[in-house]
DNA sequence: GGAGTGACGCGGC
DNA sequence: AGCCGCGCCACTC
């Protein structure tokens, strides 16, 4: 059987994938939805994970405050925010504008 | 087997 | 108001 830590990481992906174009969400949020708010620390280690994944955009996960904090992790470290802004995102100094405009909430599954 | 780290979040000083 | 530390979970050395 599958780990949970496992299923767990999944579930980002999955919940990472269903996220709008143009639109961002924090490690927090999805920890939350996924019924781990204090995880959300393993979501951002799920995201590293995600790299050898195509179809998370992880460049669209941002922390609580809105801040590019896994851009030195993508294949450029202007690459998250060129993607964010391609999509129609202001960034400004690594930090994204009307973040709270751009945030988007993931369906919970807890309910 | 123990200690440290990390793409976070919140609280305390 | 800003700066510092702790908690939490998973993974690595």
């Amino acid at each position: 059987m599958s780990s949970k830590s496992e299923d767990f990481f999944k579930k980002v992906y999955a919940l990472v994938r269903l996220i709008p174009e143009g639109k961002v969400t924090t490690y927090g949020e999805i920890a939350k939805a996924l019924g781990a708010p204090k995880s959300s620390r393993v979501v951002g280690y799920a995201m590293n994970n995600s790299h050898q994944l195509d179809d998370v955009p992880a460049h669209r996960v941002v922390n609580r405050i809105g801040v590019l904090t896994g851009k030195h992790h993508f294949s450029s470290s202007d690459a998250m925010q060129q993607l964010l802004e391609e999509e129609g995102i202001s960034i400004k100094n690594d930090q994204v504008e009307n973040f709270e405009q751009h945030l988007w909430k993931p369906p919970q599954t807890d309910k």
